[in-house]
DNA sequence: AGTTCAAATGCAAACGTTTGCGTAATTTTT
DNA sequence: AAAAATTACGCAAACGTTTGCATTTGAACT
């Protein structure tokens, strides 16, 4: 706290000047090896604790992360941390997290504070609304006064920023293609919430996959929902009330695979037999799910890793902008598994 | 960045002194209202920007909080997030977020961190490592340097500490208490790892509720297990493999339960009737288990709410020690709720 | 015209640390 | 013994901001 002793209160008791003190806590070879150890131990008694603030202020960097991400509830969110901190920790640097509940006065909120606090970058995960409405000026000015802004997931469309995302619209699409494959035919899309990049992409790439097998899009079997499983059970139920029901569910989120199969069960339909599931995610307990839950694993945790490398590259004085997508991989579980299924 | 505008900037442009500039730009009265819009004016175009890091320096407070905890991978540490940023952020507080993965070693060094950082208070929550082998030097030497330690969930064996706890071993009470109105008359408990106070409250309170129905502990019918649903799985196969089963489990967690449930449902017992099950923190999807997981609430998001509430307090200046104790709730769904029950 | 007062601004120190340069003191070299 | 080199340390500025205390300026009094 406040009565924290400084390099001054050294310099006091030995009766020197403090960048002797600097110096000798430094290892300086110019400061005699006795003197060094004497002085050494001596802060290491009293507890002195180098005060990072003014090194902060003097070499203007903070070591420091910023992080803003929309929610911090769900699984992708927190592997994400776990990337960024696996390999951050060891680089010396801090996390300062911000969570914007979707919301873009928030998100502009943070951003200021965290530049206020001299962050060396921010790692970002835009907001719906900033997303929504392309209210970007908040980035923009940070971008120009050049502090490093890498994004992941959500990005800022513009070509030359730093991102870091998982290519979604593949996952989608390889989710619908084993549902084709597993012989369904109409197969039901549980679509996002409209404007968030990961909603798009998932449904394009649905799309693009019945496309590809000669199919359309119909209207009645895509239903958009939160990222919840009370979303997807009630989206789900009105699905199952329609005449012409769906044998195959691509879920945008494995939280709204969990209502949905709650629901199906309910009406006692079987998985996978008379609907087959799939998720996206990959979370934890979805293998733990009722009937265990297909998935698409979108590598959370890596792109916690990659955004973290970037950053330190960019720390390391490479300025030139750099993309990293990352492939997504589809894990087949009994949700979705059919042994007896109908070729195309 | 490097090339941030600074008050000395703006002094330079208007040829004046940087303490105008500064009491311009806080509207202090003693400048001329002319002059001070023309500077506001100014640095709104060039956009200035504080530097929160020589106001930390002047004023040795930073305006952060340091939260460390040994993971972040489950709903109970991300709500108690959420709670700490719900009542921070609009008092114009950052969170430097450290995972310590239960690591000693690592919770040190983040320690140490925080405190070179100036962060102006830690909410904490103990590794295992830490609890288990009582190494508390590194909270020592912080508490003796009057910095403000908030514990969160796992504490500091002291009584004058700050903190904010569930009360686990009622909520297991409560659970277990729930079980044998249900009927049962074997109740397993799926016990969590050693060292952990949660574990440990939890299983006391499975113990003392038992004592209180005049029953004992039997020891085939604990088994511990970590925090996760493959681990509940694993131990409750051991469970059912025993000639005498149980009729009744009390899962540390609801990921355990869930564990708990895939293996009971693969051997074909019935929930609740073959045996009821109820777990710990109601995660989102407890509701959408299998069958939907009876559990008990603690409260996690309001963990965060009353740490942020304590920690504030403090900054206010009251420095009596302060220990709150949060009420569990129990969220009785179909995994545990019979209809005809035997009253004991 | 001299004095008093108010308004507006400047000065300098402070927060804690680092670092280039200057300067003693001591040793080595010629 | 004088010159050069080495060793060990101090000085002061810098990072950006705030704030108590001068100081300046001009106006309003006697």
């Amino acid at each position: 706290m406040g009565n924290a002793v400084s390099i001054k209160d050294i310099a006091r008791k030995f009766k020197c000047a403090p960048s002797t003190i600097s110096r000798a806590l430094n290892d300086h070879p110019m400061i005699n090896i006795d003197t060094r150890k004497t002085i050494q131990e001596y802060a290491n008694k009293v507890g002195y604790q180098k005060n990072t603030i003014s090194l902060s202020l003097l070499n203007k960097r903070s070591k420091t992360l910023g992080v803003i991400i929309p929610s911090i509830s769900h699984y992708h969110e927190t592997a994400i941390i776990e990337g960024l901190e696996a390999i951050l920790q060891p680089a010396g640097y801090l996390l300062n997290i911000c969570v914007t509940n979707e919301c873009h006065a928030l998100e502009k909120e943070y951003l200021n504070r965290l530049v206020a606090n001299r962050v060396d970058a921010i790692c970002i995960s835009l907001s719906q609304e900033t997303f929504d409405r392309s209210l970007n000026e908040h980035i923009d000015l940070a971008i120009s006064r050049s502090l490093p802004i890498i994004f992941m997931d959500r990005f800022y469309h513009a070509l030359d920023v730093d991102r870091v995302i998982t290519d979604d619209f593949k996952g989608a699409f390889m989710a619908t293609e084993h549902l084709i494959q597993m012989g369904c035919q109409r197969i039901a899309h549980l679509h996002g919430p409209r404007g968030i990049t990961v909603s798009q992409q998932r449904f394009k790439g649905y799309e693009a996959c019945l496309k590809k097998y000669g199919r359309e899009v119909e209207e009645e079997l895509v239903k958009q929902v939160k990222f919840s499983p009370e979303c997807g059970l009630e989206a789900t139920m009105h699905l199952l009330d329609q005449k012409a029901k769906p044998d195959g569910i691509f879920a945008v989120n494995d939280e709204v695979g969990f209502g949905a199969m709650k629901v199906i069960q309910e009406r006692n339909y079987k998985i996978p037999e008379d609907i087959a599931l799939v998720g996206f995610d990959d979370i934890p307990l979805a293998a733990f799910a009722p009937i265990a839950l297909s998935s698409v694993s979108r590598q959370s945790k890596k792109i916690g890793e990659q955004s973290a490398q970037l950053f330190l590259s960019k720390m390391n004085g490479i300025s030139d902008h750099q993309q990293v997508t990352l492939e997504p991989e589809l894990i087949v579980r009994s949700s979705s598994q059919r042994n007896h299924f109908s070729k195309i």
